[in-house]
RNA sequence: GGCCCCAUAGUCUAGCGGUCUAGGACGUCGCCCUCUCACGGCGAAAACAAGGGUUCAAGUCCCUUUGGGGUCACCA
């Protein structure tokens, strides 16, 4: 049976590094639609084989956040199925296995360069100008006898795939074939030395194992299909259909980065983003409905979908549509409806409860709560009345915005966020600026809360929470940035 | 830089050779509605990247150029 007449199987692999991500989102809301038209599964896998990239929150986020906006999944490592496990770093076996199949195959081999080696060549071939800077296939005269004795005497190594001649043609759905020569591509690294597969083995190993039909992914993996085409034939598997769609924008067209857009789901549900909105708008990403419909359920997406409405140049992702999207979709809620969604949103008891410590002591009558605590449920925040005091003495706005983005950068890399955290990392990051604490953490009060008085700071940020406090952060460093 | 993808207004897009003096939406601006502000209604400005072909006919097909993007890791 070929790929493309068996049961319709899609999957979304998001990797737990981080935050939750829109374009994870775009795409699997793209295979769910698919997935659901054809009356076939999709399937949630988690790939985790870079062990030193793991984040232990992110997995759990992820299923949060794709569960938020409406999109659920019918396998998965949290609701199993057949073809399971679904976490790759579950699989290790499976992947080694399959790499000294190829191995045996003839398709792969034993490569023992050192990475000071690697980068040795490397070096070479970029002061000789040579346009291929991949590896130079040095282990692939390694006899196979050799190769055996070196690894049982546990001599470090990773497996190679054996890149032939020639040419190798990808058959996209949405952009015809596509011709690319092996010559430009490097025998490229299946097994990792510390046993782990690398993305290339591991996503084709249980693309096949799942039977996944149709691989749904964005743009930026269709240069390293051929190396994925490869893996199949040297199997001897059928391919799965591919479908590359185009990559989500920034403003200047890149691709979406953190650094251009806030990138987190979690930002626009503590933005108070609705979760139908942003699928919605998701679905108006290189996709049309037809008609000129650009307000549409998930159900009616389903039912509308076609390969042939897509449209490949790259969309920018820019809120101001969807924020018009989500009043639509805020107006159509029945005034009972909307009381409960503000009460999820952060008029719980919960959200609440953590404001109280903060704010006691500062107020005097309850009705001074609300006015003391308007930061808190606000997104973005204007600085107009406090612009002249958004600063440091002596320190040109440029270098201040810069050193904005510097503080956004350290507690973007910690991996929890609570406020003693925050606290250290701030005292260390103006130490390193030179900036005394006292005119720092003001600038940080003033950028997180607008205010030149506040609860203590960091655990304003803490209860803030990491999407609302880095989104500032970075809104005030350009607000500033543009006054140099 | 090599390879690959892409190209209609500021943005998301419709357009699959003639019905395009290029349609819709967001945003912007104006007017109306109105006790205010929104909502809503009406209207305006705003695009086929350039140059060659093919054709009776090109936004639509082909080529080149330009521009943008992606990718070239023991990351995914």
């Amino acid at each position: 049976m070929t790929a493309s007449s068996r049961p319709v199987r899609v999957r979304i692999a998001p990797s737990p590094t981080g935050d939750p991500h829109v374009g994870t989102a775009y795409i699997a809301l793209f295979n769910y639609v698919f997935a659901k038209q054809q009356g076939g599964k999709f399937i949630l896998r988690i790939e985790d084989t870079d062990q030193s990239r793991a984040r232990a929150d992110s997995e759990q986020m992820i299923f949060d956040a794709l569960r938020w906006v409406g999109l659920s999944w019918d396998e998965g490592p949290d609701v199993g199925g057949p073809f399971g496990p679904y976490r790759q770093s579950e699989r290790k076996a499976i992947y080694a296995a399959h790499a000294q199949q190829l191995i045996d195959r003839g398709k792969a081999y034993r490569c023992f360069c050192t990475g000071e080696r690697l980068a040795a060549v490397r070096a070479a071939k970029l002061a000789a100008k040579d346009s291929f800077l991949g590896y130079d296939r040095h282990c692939r005269a390694v006899e196979r006898a050799e190769s055996d004795a070196r690894a049982a005497a546990g001599e470090a190594h990773v497996v190679r795939l054996i890149v032939p001649d020639g040419q190798v043609v990808v058959r996209d759905r949405l952009r015809g074939e596509v011709t690319f020569d092996l010559a430009q591509i490097d025998d490229q690294v299946l097994l990792k030395s510390d046993g782990m597969p690398t993305y290339h083995l591991a996503n084709v190993v249980d693309d096949h194992l799942m039977e996944i039909t149709h691989v749904i992914r964005a743009e930026e993996w269709i240069s390293s299909t051929p190396k994925h085409v490869l893996l199949y034939q040297a199997f001897g598997w059928d391919e799965p259909a591919w479908h590359h769609m185009p990559l989500l924008r920034n403003n200047d067209k890149s691709k979406i980065s953190k650094r251009k857009n806030p990138v987190s789901i979690n930002y626009y549900r503590d933005a108070g983003i609705l979760p139908h909105a942003l699928l919605n708008f998701l679905g108006l990403m290189g996709w049309s409905f037809g008609d000129d419909r650009e307000k549409f359920t998930l159900p009616e997406m389903v039912e509308a979908f076609t390969w042939d409405r897509i449209s490949l140049g790259g969309p920018v992702f820019a809120l101001d549509k969807l924020t018009w999207l989500n009043e639509k979709y805020i107006h159509e809620l029945s005034n009972d409806e909307l009381a409960d969604a503000l009460i999820a949103w952060r008029l719980r008891k919960d959200y609440l409860a953590q404001l109280v410590p903060l704010v006691r002591q500062r107020i005097k009558r309850l009705d001074d709560f609300v006015p003391a605590t308007t930061y808190f449920f606000a997104g973005d925040l204007d600085y107009a009345d406090v612009a002249a005091e958004l600063g440091i003495p002596e320190v040109a706005p440029a270098d201040v915005a810069k050193g904005l983005l510097g503080y956004v950068d350290r507690i973007e890399a910690r991996e929890g966020w609570d406020h003693a955290g925050l606290e250290a990392e701030a005292r260390a990051w103006c130490e390193a600026l030179g900036w005394k604490a006292k005119h720092a953490f003001m600038l940080l009060r003033l950028v997180v809360t607008g205010r030149k008085a506040s609860p203590p700071l960091f655990e304003t940020m803490a209860v803030l929470g990491k999407e609302l406090t880095r989104r500032r952060l970075r809104q005030a460093a350009e607000l500033i940035g543009k006054r140099a």
